[in-house]
RNA sequence: CGCGCAGACCGCUCUAUCGCUGCCUUGCCUUCGGGUGGGGGAGUGGAAAGUCCGGGCAACGCAGGGCACCAUGCUUCUUAACAGGAAGGCGGGCGAAAGCUUGCAGUAAGGUAACAGAAAAUGACCACCCGGUAUUGACGUGUCACCACCGGGAACGGGUGAAAAGGCGAGGUAAAAGCUCACCGGUGGUUGUGGCAACACAAUCAGCCGUACUUCUGAUGGGUUGCAAAGCCAAAUAUAUCACGAUUUUCCGGUACGCCGGAAUACAGAACGGCCCGUUUUGAUUCUUCGGAAGUCGUGAGGGGUAGGCUGCUGGAUCGGGUAAGUGAUUACCCGGGUAGAUAAAUGAUAGAGGUUUCCUGAGUAAUCGGGGGACACAGAACCCGGCUUACAGGUUUGCGUUUUUU
RNA sequence: UGACCCAUGGUGUAAUUGGCAACACAACUGAUUUUGGUUCAGUAGAGUCUAAGUUCGAGCCUUAGUGGGUCAA
C-alpha cells in the first residue's frame, strides 16, 4: 500500500535526538542538500523519523525559510515509499535530518531531484 | 482632460490531484489508557516586521515622606493609556495654489559660549574728547603743535565671530550716547472686545530694550520583571551548605518536675529591588533562674536533575452594518456574525484555466483583435490589544487646488 | 518569542559640558648589523556603520535604518 502521508508521528522533534544526530550521525551530500542520518532507538513506533531545516545565515527572511521547508518536505513525502520499503527489510530505525545548504532558492524539480539521489545514497550506506 | 495635494480602501482568482494543523460528528476494536477509519467545516497581514511608545494580564513587592533617576513639554479635546490622534494658536522654511514640513514650559536666580576678537556681558585695544604733570619745537612770554604718563568722559567708527548691546533721521555736545524728539520694530503692565483656552485686535502707560543652549528652575507622570511571566503533572538526580520548625534518640546545664519562655535597650543586620528619614522585623546584649551540642525528619533558600506534556491560549477597550451627537479624533444605542492557535513550529506542492501588466510579433487607417514569452510586490501569526515607524508591484475611490496649455 | 548591548586607521582601545579624532601593535622608509631580529629616527594610513534632524559647530544629543553580539526554561 502507497501511503504519502506525513504525519507528526514521522517527523524528528525531540530535542534531544537532534543534538544526539548532530554530535554522532554520519553525513554527506546530495547537491542542494546535506543528509545526516544515525541509526538509532526511536520513542515512537516508526521506521524513520525525518526533520528539515534551512539556515537563517544564507535566507534572513522568514518567507523564503519556510517556502524552501515546505519544498523539501514534499519532495521527501512523494518519494518516501520505495525507501520505506527498504527499511522495512532491513529492520532498521533511523533518524534523519536535511539540511538546506543552496545559496539560492531552487524550483521544486531541483530539490526532487536532489531527494531521490539522496535516498540512493543513504540506502548505500546503510 | 492633464498635472498636483490630502484622505479612505483593496492587496490576483478558480479547478483538479496529493498532503499538513486544530475543531465538530460518527463507525469499528479495546486491557477503558487509547487505537483505527469515514464525513463536515475552519485555518496568514496591512504591515503578521522593527520592538519605538502605551495598556491589559501574570508573578514578586508595597505604612508614610523626602532626595536622586527616567520621561513629557503652546492650548483645548479624545482615550483604558500614550511620546499617539483630532481641532485650533504663534514663529520659521518650501510651493503658483490646494497643502506640506518644522519648532513651541520658565528666564526670576545660577552655569556655559572653543578658535578668533579689545571685549562673549559691571565691554575701553586702536582711533576720539577733556583735565593734570613732564619733555621738545615754533612764535615771542603764554598760547599752539608733537610725544609720553596719570585721571576721567564716551558705545559714534574699526577688523573678529554663529552671535557685538534696537533701526533710521534730526536735535544736542568738549567728544558722544534713547540724552531728547518724530517714525518704525520689539518687551512688560493695565483696560476693553472676541475666544472654553493658547491667543488675536484696539487703547493707554512704563522702562528705553541683547542672543543661544541646559547640566539650572518649576510642573506632571513613573514599583520591578516579563507568557522562556506564572501554575500543575510526569520523568530524573545527590541533597554539599545555610536558615527555621518538629522530635527526645543521645549528652551536658537549669528547674517550681509541667518543661525551658518573656521584657527592655536603638548596638548590629535585613526588608521597603538606587539613597536617606521613618516604619517593620531578626539577631546581639542586659535583666527576669534559664538553655546548649550532636543526630533524624519536615519546610524554605541554594545546589543538582529534566528538555516531555497540560493550563495560561484566544470572546476581545472584538468584527461587520445602520442611526444619532460632534468641525473632527471619538462616543452612545440598535441589529447581525462567532472569528488561526502552530511548537525543528501547520496554513502547502504540482498541473491546468482565467485576470492584470509588459515585451516580441501578425492583421488593420484607427479603435481593436490573434499568437508566443516574461512578470504579479513587501512580506509569514507565536499571550492579546491601541498607536508610531519602516518595506511595498499594481489598482479602486472621495474631496480639494490649478501657474501655463486645450475646449 | 521576549529583554538588552555594541559599531572609531589593518587589529585592539581613547576622546572631560558638544569645540584641532589620540595611543599601542601591525605596515612602509632609513640608520645600526655580513644578513635577520632587537633598538633608534621618520612616514603613510579614518573623517568615526548609513541617512535625516537639533546646533554657529556632532564621534558625542534626537529619530529612522543596517550589521554584529549577549542573556532568559
Amino acid at each position: 500500500m502507497v501511503v504519502f502521508t506525513l504525519h507528526k508521528e514521522e517527523r524528528l522533534c525531540s530535542q534531544k535526538l537532534i543534538e544526539e544526530l548532530f554530535n554522532s550521525g554520519d553525513s554527506f551530500l546530495s547537491y542542494p542538500l546535506k543528509v545526516v542520518f544515525l541509526k538509532t532507538e526511536l520513542p515512537q513506533a516508526q521506521l524513520v523519523q525525518a526533520a528539515f531545516t534551512v539556515s537563517k545565515r544564507n535566507f534572513k527572511r522568514a518567507v523564503k525559510r519556510n517556502l524552501l521547508k515546505r519544498r523539501i518536505r514534499e519532495a521527501y513525502r512523494l518519494n518516501k515509499p520505495a525507501f520505506y520499503q527498504e527499511i522495512a527489510a532491513n529492520e532498521l530505525q533511523l533518524a534523519v535530518m536535511f539540511v538546506y545548504i543552496g545559496k539560492d532558492i531552487a524550483e521544486f524539480p531541483v530539490i526532487e531531484k536532489g531527494m531521490i539521489s539522496a535516498f540512493k545514497k543513504l540506502l548505500g550506506k546503510i
